[in-house]
DNA sequence: GTCTATACACTGATAGAC
DNA sequence: GTCTATCAGTGTATAGAC
């Protein structure tokens, strides 16, 4: 994008991105991320000439094209639905949290127009559109407008984030269960029995 | 709090409030306030000596106070757990965003610790708790612990979210009939034949 | 490639006039 | 109650030494 791709520049990319996606753009300064780096806030200028948004532009930029490459390929290698919805959210949970309503909200604001129209663009193709592929065909089956694979792969993606920042003092389970379970609530509906016990009899205690 | 209550008063807190759930804690700056009141910015420290975290904590602490009240009204009100949720979701909808990821990940680690924990806490109560006090008696009956209501208290607060801040160009559908056609997907499930109400086929409605 | 030094703008906060 | 004036602190960015 601009200058060579060095290791040097990739650590910085890199730490710019763990820093960004923990805590916002607004949050983070350029002596943060030096800091983590050991460097001194000038040194970034070097790696980085156009400064703190060309900066995040880019890092994002880079994060979203690894999402819809890891998503895709997370669809691709499952059979049914729920498999898909499972290894898409395997992937989100080893991946940097993209906390995708303060990016849009909050972020990017911040950051000239330009920058904004081609990061919403990059972020509906890597996030938004993947996860409508997966819910195309049963939206289609329902017989419903195609916007609604579009709700739902927001509100998935909405879940799944919540998940990932969600106190983990709860329950203590491990965060697949978690996701695996609120994806069967999803395919089979909270009213209907649950998959492993739907032989279980369901009687009124106490 | 601190001062008295005062008109002028309430509508630096109702200005400020707004701001912050736009644009988050970092991106608000006292200038910012002022000026949405006509005001210079040394002015609002005769209604706030506390600064810009007392504002924003005292801010906070009024809408989680209201949000416990409107939510659990809104529930009481309903008798199944479906016009429960519409119920909860039509008041979160008519709120100021609440960002809730944004919130705890971004905007609290920037006031002291004392004020974080209380913060945390009146969350918890306001929302959470509340929400997941609607999920509870299914995750009863489901015979899966207690935990399994928070996640489902999380994941519904987060599709609302996502709901209020999806780019409102796609289907053009009120928010009302998208979120309520997410509270369909999440009880009757999205495998399962579609419920009476969503089951309608797509025509114009007024 | 990384450093020091520094310019410049912005922000939160205080003091005091009216 | 609101203002002007002001300051200290912080953040981005640039210039130039090594």
């Amino acid at each position: 994008m601009s200058i060579e791709n060095s290791a040097a520049r990739e650590r910085v990319l890199e730490t710019a991105e763990r820093l960004f996606s923990e805590q916002g753009y607004a949050a983070v300064t350029l002596r943060d991320i030096a800091d983590a780096l050991k460097m001194k806030q000038a040194s970034l200028y070097y790696h980085v000439p156009g400064g703190k948004e060309a900066l995040y532009v880019e890092v994002m930029q880079r994060a979203m094209a690894r999402h819809r490459e890891g998503l895709q390929t997370a669809v691709a290698t499952a059979q049914d639905m729920r498999g898909q919805l499972q290894a898409a959210a395997r992937w989100l949970l080893a991946q940097p949290a993209i906390n995708y309503g303060r990016m849009m909200q909050t972020d990017m604001p911040a950051v000239s127009e330009a920058h904004q129209a081609a990061l919403r663009q990059s972020t509906h193709q890597a996030l938004i559109a993947t996860l409508a592929a997966v819910f195309a065909p049963i939206v289609e089956r329902r017989r419903e407008p195609r916007s609604r694979a579009v709700y739902l792969a927001g509100a998935f993606l909405a879940v799944v984030e919540t998940v990932v920042q969600l106190p983990a003092a709860f329950g203590g389970e491990p965060r697949t269960t978690m996701v695996d379970y609120l994806i069967d609530i999803l395919l089979d509906g909270l009213l209907n029995e649950p998959h492993e016990l739907a032989l279980q009899p369901i009687t009124k205690e106490e």
